[in-house]
DNA sequence: GGGCGCATGTAATGAGTTACATGATTGA
DNA sequence: TCAATCATGTAACTCATTACATGCGCCC
């Protein structure tokens, strides 16, 4: 139902057709949602039977025949009542990369410690991405924000993670610097 | 998939019946999943029908039959492969109550106002609850601190918008304040 | 004796993804 | 002429959720 607010505003702004919105949250609303193309154009088609959306056909040439979407009454009733609820919501944050965060002392600790780089890199990679990105106008620009201070919290956790690992790594064992030379008691 | 390598994680700790598992992850890894029950005991029978646990049955008195699942070598395989993949990966997060904030200019300053204060009432209430969990042992204490910390980003990322929301309003209208006399940015 | 906790599931439903299908235009 | 972009969709499938079904034990 996420997604439904989520067009119904953006076509509440401006009327569009469905290549054309699905590019527009694409650009500019990817951080809210992981919509993809034929679920858009599935709820667009799903709202229009419902009465949310009206529909007009627009032929320009020879190029394929557009359908431009506009928010009905009844679909601007439905997108205030949406956005009260999901301003009003919490639902916690699920990080499902906490669950391999969760079993880290299955494995040898340089092995974690690895891959947790790794993953550290990506979020350097998305993060430097996201700075690139110039700045939207209006509430968009929040969003951004959003996502930056966001990454930067969560490379500074998982530092901290990795950091942890190693110090324990260290401690119990002074010796573990010469690769991996043997394999102790692993199994279960 | 996600699931599967916490049950499994979970199994291989130690060998459990359904139920148990599952209030196990409620209570110990709810911030990675949002798992039901059903999908639990689903899952689970699929990962015997695959060969990646052994159910045993366990008969108590006359109390319902459990089904104990235990890890085979399978699924050991399997767990270190996605431990693998999951601790490496990243995947951005997505803020469905993003969604609301894009569209904040399509209502009134003081309404929004209002509906973000609740959200963020909610958001405090939740932090409070956090942090009144004792610490777990192992990784899991992990899991909480990271909860704790997006959480205590994501309350000041909000007083920043709410901020700015009533700055906005009160630029053009000088007057508008004789509601909530104020709130200071106290704590945290 | 009534309700809650233990213990396991099924059935119906729904949401969303992937892969596929079509066909025109535009630029290399 | 070949690939990419524009533009829309269908069909098959996976995955998970909700609601329902069952039945014993324990406590008040």
């Amino acid at each position: 139902m996420k997604d439904k607010l989520l067009l119904l505003g953006v076509l509440k702004q401006s009327e569009m057709h469905g290549y054309q919105l699905y590019d527009f949250i694409e650009q500019n609303l990817a951080s809210c949602t992981t919509l993809k193309k034929p679920s858009a154009y599935f709820l667009l088609s799903k709202m229009e039977q419902e009465g949310l959306v009206q529909v007009v056909e627009q032929r320009i040439g020879n190029r394929p025949p557009r359908k431009v979407y506009r928010l009905t009454q009844a679909g601007e009733r439905l997108f205030q009542q949406l956005l009260q609820e999901n301003l009003s919501q919490f639902t916690p944050t699920v990080f499902p990369g906490d669950i391999g965060i969760a079993f880290l002392d299955q494995i040898p600790i340089e092995q974690g410690v690895r891959l947790l780089r790794k993953r550290l890199q990506k979020m350097q990679v998305h993060l430097a991405h996201l700075e690139t990105i110039p700045p939207h106008r209006g509430s968009a620009s929040l969003l951004i924000k959003h996502q930056i201070q966001h990454l930067h919290n969560e490379i500074q956790w998982l530092r901290e993670v990795i950091a942890d690992l190693q110090e324990a790594g260290n401690l119990p064992q002074a010796q573990k610097d010469n690769e991996f030379s043997h394999q102790d008691s692993s199994s279960n």
